[in-house]
DNA sequence: CATTTTTCGAAACATTATAACAGTTGTGCG
DNA sequence: CGCACAACTGTTATAATGTTTCGAAAAATG
């Protein structure tokens, strides 16, 4: 995520938590600068790393952290993974796919109705009711796959 | 899964591994066995714990027999509980979906070609190349819906 | 039966996540 | 303002999950 986009998502941060009366404090902001800022996802204990913001920091503080962020959409979890990326489009509530290269590390958020539409309905054929789909795909992305194909 | 299940699962098992020319161990065949018999998902230190075959066993042992069940597809691993869980249509490759119930904790698992290539649809527009799809849907079953009704 | 490959045992270690409790900060109200 | 209360944070310890490594045992190979 470059500056600009970044400071976008802060700013929209910013203005979602005071419409819903949440605190944005300066620990969440800061947790949430930092996974965004980074290329590829990032885990709890690598935000943790650098976190070292004069006093100390134990993985609860981070865990925490994360925590707000995930309920509020702000950053999502790759299962996958066990690792966190800041969301793309926060300000509405959405199920994503995510397509995570195993190249390059970089994951795109995909947020196609027709996927979410189509696998809701093949739960509900079964009487389920679905609340948390969680859909990653590995694979190769576009830049890798073209990558290797010049080697 | 029941007793008759069982058998037949373990039966496929030896087959496709006499077919593949891999060797479905004792130890491997403990494993899946404990995995099937189960009603849900398992963790990999709960049938660690169920392995008192005499001699010891380490983590070791249990990722190794789980990482070769995995390979020949007799078993699934669900990431969102990290726990396994035995397939129930081992003789051909295929990518599931799986609908976890909140509740009871059962999983169902899907085999929707609709979902499948949906999914696969989508990534490749964006020139993303799937390897292994991971869907996994957190809900509630039909039976736990409509338990909850009733009280 | 010697050689080679695969599997298994065992100990230590690495990574991810949570529990529990005390302190601190912010917010609303009289 | 000064207090009460709730939310947030610091700290320590611990749980749960997964891996590395090395060497012994067992099985396939010839
Ligand atoms: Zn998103
Ligand atoms: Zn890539
Ligand atoms: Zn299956
Ligand atoms: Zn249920």
């Amino acid at each position: 995520m470059d500056e600009e986009t970044l400071q976008a998502a802060l700013n929209t941060a910013d203005v979602l938590c005071a419409q819903r009366g949440v605190r944005f404090t300066a620990q969440r902001r800061r947790v949430l600068e930092l996974v965004c800022r980074a290329e590829r996802p990032v885990g709890a204990y690598e935000i943790l790393g650098q976190l070292h913001t004069g006093a100390t920091a134990a993985p609860p503080t981070v865990y925490r952290a994360l925590d707000f962020l995930l309920e509020q959409g702000f950053v999502h979890k790759l299962e996958t993974l066990h690792a966190f990326i800041g969301c793309t489009h926060p300000e509405h509530p959405h199920a994503s796919q995510f397509l995570i290269c195993a190249d390059c590390g970089r994951v795109k958020e995909l947020e196609s109705e027709a996927v979410a539409g189509c696998l809701r309905s093949a739960a509900q054929e079964t009487g389920f009711h679905p609340k948390r789909p969680v859909i990653e795909v590995l694979g190769t992305c576009a830049q890798c796959t073209h990558k290797a194909k010049k080697v």
